[in-house]
Parts: structure tokens; sequence; C-alpha cells
DNA sequence: GCCGTTTTCGGCCCGACTGTTTTCAGTCG
């Protein structure tokens, strides 16, 4: 079965073979497509189909080809070729920390060794100690290296939900013990990407060595692997790398742009500012030699002739133009949450686990919520009619929080059911059916909400369908359970409505919460969008379900 | 190999840091 994601993979493969080669500019434009691929919201099949391909950011003639050609074969010929010439191990070799393709090569070449097993042979022979650059710092970097990638792989690209709390973690003690005016984390953990590669904090500070100081001597982190005079680069516990730079307050709107990416968007900026006669980098937007802004984003947006773009948005995929034309979706925000669709209580005491998420939803402002009272398995335990609500509901003294009783159902269960626990809210939990169509779903309530969408992307996209057409909402947000941004830019395309969980049924809930809204603002979702954004009279009345646009003529 | 509204050829981000150097190459982000 071809995927995006495979596709990339290859592409990125055959990077990392030319780089090996000794190849200038190839490689880069190479992964420039496989970056394009990982962030594509379509099938790659679908995009052949219609003969979309060259509009994908990167691929050109060349790489066309090769895509077809891997729809068609499940190969690509000139990788199975690159691979032939080039042994497999100098990949993994070029792989640890600070060897690179020229490194490896001159390994390969200079000494034959073609994998980790014959490098770490080569260095306990001494056969590293006649080659010219390298000292006895350079090989002891090279043996620690293998040393510790033989304890275990580097971890790659980590779920935003799974480093949430580290990264604020991070930031928040630096905050309270370091002597720093700002601090931002950056990076596509700023963007809200559904993984990140590592993390960029960057602060304002006069003092950069006790910033450092207080820095290195966090707990969660377990080695310093560099230490300038700017920048610091950590490795947490978990094998996740951090960078911390410190930069003038007055260049911190520029480096926070610069830091914050995509590569794809500030390459299409730095483009921008060219024209205009402008240079911009991480200390600031230059005219000449003078130095006419960057304190601000905002700042240097606007010397660009853009409105300020929202992190969420800058992959390159059109918001630039959009900025430049004023046509910037006005992105749904946290306050805009009016309440949540989709609450299910901790389990244990349903009275003090009400209370908790209620007393969360109050602090958030929120209007409303709506409990799951009753689940497929029975699991929803004691609370399990809207009586038993109720009831609970004037033992835990609700408050202000309006609640909405939910049954969360399969596809198949009775309406009978359904009726019997008195619902007026359901959440349609797809388990590992095969979607329903929208004739057979039970529909006794007003409001529908599809979560629980797990699984495949294919079975996801056929519930954005059903979505879709009988205008049901979907759950956006972290985990398995829930749609990604690229699903929530589908979904939003076909004027699906999104729900944003808020978390106030968990006790970590605000990374569920900052994460889903993330997504939401990369599908380019504005409040109107948004199921739980709406008052609770009209989620009541059923506005939760998308109004069709007014048919013209 | 890709790209372009000054280019269909000639560019392709660029600065910090490290280790090895005596002025720089490689890696990384």
């Amino acid at each position: 079965m071809p995927s995006n994601a495979e596709a990339a993979a290859l592409l990125r493969e055959i990077a990392d073979l030319l780089d090996l080669n000794g190849e200038r500019f190839k490689p880069e434009a190479y992964r420039r497509a496989a970056r394009s691929l990982e962030t594509l919201s379509e099938e790659l099949a679908v995009v052949a189909a219609r003969g979309g391909l060259r509009e994908v950011p990167g691929v050109g003639d060349a790489i066309e080809e090769k895509l077809r050609e891997y729809l068609a074969s499940g190969r690509i010929g000139y990788l199975d070729r690159l691979r032939t010439q080039i042994p497999g191990g100098l990949l993994e070799m070029m792989r640890l920390p600070g060897v690179g393709p020229k490194t490896t090569r001159r390994f390969w070449v200079e000494l034959g060794v073609t994998d980790r097993a014959e490098l770490a042979g080569a260095i306990e022979a001494g056969r590293l100690e006649g080659l010219k650059g390298f000292g006895p710092r350079k090989i002891d970097q090279v043996r620690s290296a293998l040393t510790t990638a033989a304890a275990g792989p580097a971890p790659g690209r980590v779920p935003i939900d799974v480093v949430y709390a580290t990264a604020v973690g991070l930031r928040d003690a630096l905050r309270a013990h370091a002597p720093v005016d700002r601090v931002e984390i950056a990076g596509s953990f700023r963007r809200c990407r559904e993984t990140v590669g590592d993390l960029d904090l960057l602060v304002t500070s006069t003092d950069p060595e006790k910033v450092f100081d207080v820095f290195s001597a966090n707990p969660a982190i377990a080695e310093v692997r560099m230490r300038g005079g700017t920048k610091e680069t950590v490795v947490l516990r978990g094998g996740l790398q951090v960078d911390l730079r410190v930069v003038e307050p007055d260049a911190f709107g520029a480096a926070l742009q610069y830091f914050t990416g995509s590569k794809e968007h500030n390459v299409r900026l730095r483009s921008l500012a060219r024209d205009r006669g402008l240079k911009i980098n991480e200390y600031g937007v230059f005219r000449g030699d003078e130095r006419v802004g960057g304190r601000t984003e905002e700042e240097l947006y606007a010397l660009l002739g853009l409105a300020w773009i929202p992190p969420e948005l800058r992959e390159d995929h059109g918001e630039i133009d959009q900025a430049a034309s004023g046509q910037l979706p006005r992105l749904v925000e946290a306050a805009d949450l009016r309440g949540d669709l989709h609450v299910h209580l901790p389990k244990g005491d349903p009275e003090a686990g009400l209370r908790a998420v209620c007393a969360r939803a109050e602090a958030l402002r929120l209007d409303y919520l709506g409990i799951v009272v009753a689940e497929p398995d029975g699991s929803a335990g004691q609370l399990r009619t809207v009586d038993a609500l109720s009831a609970a509901m004037t033992a835990a003294k609700g408050g202000a929080v309006r609640l909405l009783p939910v049954a969360e159902i399969l596809p198949e269960t009775p309406t009978s059911e359904v009726k019997r626990v008195g619902a007026e809210l359901l959440v349609l939990r797809p388990g590992a059916g095969t979607p329903a169509a929208p004739a057979d779903l039970p529909a006794p309530a007003a409001l529908r909400l599809v979560a629980h969408v797990g699984g495949e992307a294919v079975a996801a996209h056929r519930w954005l369908d059903v979505a879709a057409r009988s205008r049901i909402a979907i759950e956006t947000g972290p985990g398995a359970e829930r749609v990604d941004s690229s699903l929530a830019r589908a979904a939003a395309a076909m004027e699906v409505r999104l729900a944003v969980p808020t978390g106030v049924g968990e006790a970590e809930g605000e990374a569920t919460r900052a994460i889903a809204l993330g997504f939401a603002r990369r599908a380019g979702a504005s409040r109107e969008s948004i199921a739980n954004a709406r008052p609770f009279e009209g989620v009541r009345a059923g506005a939760v379900r998308r109004p069709r646009r007014p048919t013209a003529g």
C-alpha cells in the first residue's frame, strides 16, 4: 500500500545517499520534496490521479517521474541503483552526532570503513590517528557517539502531546529561576506540529552565562552537548534535544520568527525581503547595513507588507499570499471555546469527578459540558442515565456550568438504548467497524459528534465523508483517537465542524486543550467552524451541525 | 533537482559552534 510517509522516506534516503556521493544541491531538493509530502493533507495517489503532483512544492519533472514509478510499482529504480553503489552501513554512520556526510565519505574512501562496527574497530586500532583533521578530541567525540548509539537509538520526532509538559516545564523553570526577560518556546512546538524533532527555547537576558547555569542544572537534563556565548544545546533524559538561545531584546521578534519556522515559510519570507531591498535574519530586518526592525514579529511582517501570520499557519501553504492580500482567516482562539461536548468523568466516585470537572470548566469560563453517561460497553459505570447525572450534579453542586447528558454509541447501537438513557448528545465511537451510511445512524438526539476515530487514516477519511453528508462534527486533538491537523484541514474543506476538547476531564488537560486548539488553528479553522464555540442555546438547538451556505440564485 | 511576475540559467540561508587549525572545514539547525 503506497503511502505519503513511505514515499517521503524513500526521497529522504535518496537525499542521504546523494549527500554521501558529494552532490551539492540535489540532496536538499529531495528533502524539500519529502517535507512537502509529509505535510500533504491528501493521499499521494489521489494527487497523482488528478495530475497535481507538479503543484506540490519541490516536485519537478524528475521527482514527479520517480513518484509515479513508486505509485505504480512501489519502487524507485534510481534509489535501487544508488543502494547498489553505496554501502547501507554508511547511512547509519552518517547519523552519528557530529559525523556528517563528508566525514562518513572520508571514512569510507580513506579507511574502507562501511559501517559502525568497522568504524569502532578502526578507532580501537588507531587508524584514525593519521587522518588529517582528526585530533584526539574529534576521535573521542566519534567514539562516544558510537557508544551512545549502541546504547539505543536516538528518538526521532516525538508526538507533541508527549513532550508538552516537559517543554512547558522547562520554559516555566527559566521564567521562575533565571535572569530572563522573555522566554518562548519556538520551533515546530510553537507551530503545533503533530510531532517535534527537538525543542527550541528563546530568551532575552543580559546575563546569558547565568541563564545557561540555571538551565543546565534542571533535573530533566541528562547531558550538556555544547555551550557557547549565545547558545546551549542539551539532551533530556528521554533523549530529546533542546536548544536554548539568548538574544538581544531588540532582536527578539526576528529571532522568534526565525526559530519558529517553518524552513519553507522562512525561505519565502527572505525572498520577499530581497524583492523589497531588505534582508532578514535572526538579528533583525536590515536595509543595507541599517537595521530597520526586528523587535516584534508584527513589525517584521509589516516591513514585508504582510499581516502577522499565526505560527500554526507558517508552512508555506498559501498563508503568505493570504497575509499580503488581507485574506488570512481569523483563527479560533482559546477564549472562543464556550463548552465541551465530550467529557468522560474520571473512574471512581462520579460525584467527586463531576465536582472536579465543573471546577476546571468554571476556571476556563466554559458555559456547558457534555458528560458521557453511557458508553457502548457500559463502562460509564455508576452514571448511567440523565437522572443519575442530575442526582450527581445536585450532590456535587454543579455551579454555573450547564450539563448535557451524552450517550456514546457505536453506529449500530439500537435507538431504544439511546432513548432509554435520555441523552441529548450522541458521540459516535466508530471502533473497528466500517462507517455506517448516514441513514443508518440513530438520530433521536439533535446533536452528533464523531470521536474516538482511531487507527488508519483511510478509515478516518471515510468517517469524514459520513460526517460531511450527515452534518456531524468531528473531534480534533492529540492522540490516536482524535483527528490530526491535516485531517482537520480536510474536514474544514468539506465544511465539517470541528470539536476542540478542553481537557477538563483529565488531570493534565492543559496539553490536550492547547494542542487540540493548535490543530484546529493549523487547519485554518475560525470560531464559526468550531462546534463547541457555539453558545449553549445554539448547541442544544442543533446548531452543532454546520449550516449550509445559502446557494446563489 | 527545483525554481522564476527583474531569471529557462544560475542561483540555492547563513550564522554558531567545535576541533583543528595558523585561517578553515564540517556539522547543525
